[in-house]
DNA sequence: GAAGATTGGTTGCGATCACAACTATTTCGG
DNA sequence: CCGAAATAGTTGTGATCGCAACCAATCTTC
């Protein structure tokens, strides 16, 4: 490695902010969105294939955008199934491939909780921040995630 | 709130990217420290308590710190004191009380691991980042943890 | 100084998730 | 084509962690 070993004080300071607020940060976006009766992991995952064309992904695609394993997004989609806010739909052509596709339901639900979400990141994060900073963050955790994979 | 109900294209970009890249990074980090037997709950515990008085921290303050519930602690600690990094002592003043003390055992794994660790950090965050986005992190989750403890 | 509230910590239970092993389907090498 | 390898998804198991209930010790209030 290039740089010293040990992190001075400004690197530091960032680094152990990032780290403990984040998890402030996540719990407290959990609070805002456990009144519909929504963890964190279900909204991602019904915003993640809202975005998706016709509104449905591939089982395996859904994962690795979301982060989970195989195993955990089959446990997940039990949940989202169950609440009918996603069907599971098999695939025709390759019939190894199974599709998570949002219901009507799904798609009323979350119409409804994306603008308090989006609301509770403004509250929380993005309004306490410069437009600088905005970007910086944008910047950096770019850079890191295209290091990260290659 | 003040601000628009959305997000726009800069302040979108990057809150996703905050929220993907930072578990991506927690799991190379994680990575990083298995080959020594411990996760980064471990290492997080073990650094914490080498940086308080006398090396030794109260469950309580501890839990806080690691943004564990006290339960979560408490099933934490099996690990650490099995592997007799960290002792239990029991305070005689206020006999509810329970000290968790770094070991030597503990304290000698902390100095082998913690540059690595470190290390890691540099590799996978502070050396992809310019001083001024360090600095904007810094300030921005400083900004943020402010917001979050009243 | 005794009753009730508060504080510190553990335990039972349930939720989440990863790894390994498994089944089923498709693709590829020869 | 046929068998081997690759791909998609599920299930068994174990780890982690929070909540609620609990016990024990201390503090508070009258």
């Amino acid at each position: 490695m290039a740089g010293p070993k040990w992190l001075d004080s400004e690197e530091m300071k960032a680094w152990r902010l990032y780290i403990t607020t984040s998890v402030d940060l996540m719990k407290a976006l959990e609070d805002d969105v456990r009144p519909f009766g929504l963890t964190m992991g279900d909204y991602q995952l019904l915003a993640m294939i809202s975005e998706a064309p016709d509104r449905r992904l591939r089982m395996c695609d859904l994962a690795d955008q979301l982060r989970l394993s195989r195993s955990g997004l089959t446990r997940r989609m039990d949940g989202v199934l169950s609440n009918a806010w996603v069907a599971r739909v098999q695939d025709q052509a390759d019939r190894r491939v199974a599709y998570a596709e949002l219901t009507t339901k799904g798609w009323n639900l979350l119409r409804k909780v994306a603008p308090i979400h989006l609301a509770s990141v403004r509250r929380l994060m993005i309004d306490h921040l410069t437009r600088a900073e905005v970007k910086a963050i944008g910047s950096a955790f770019e850079k890191i995630s295209n290091n990260l994979h290659p």
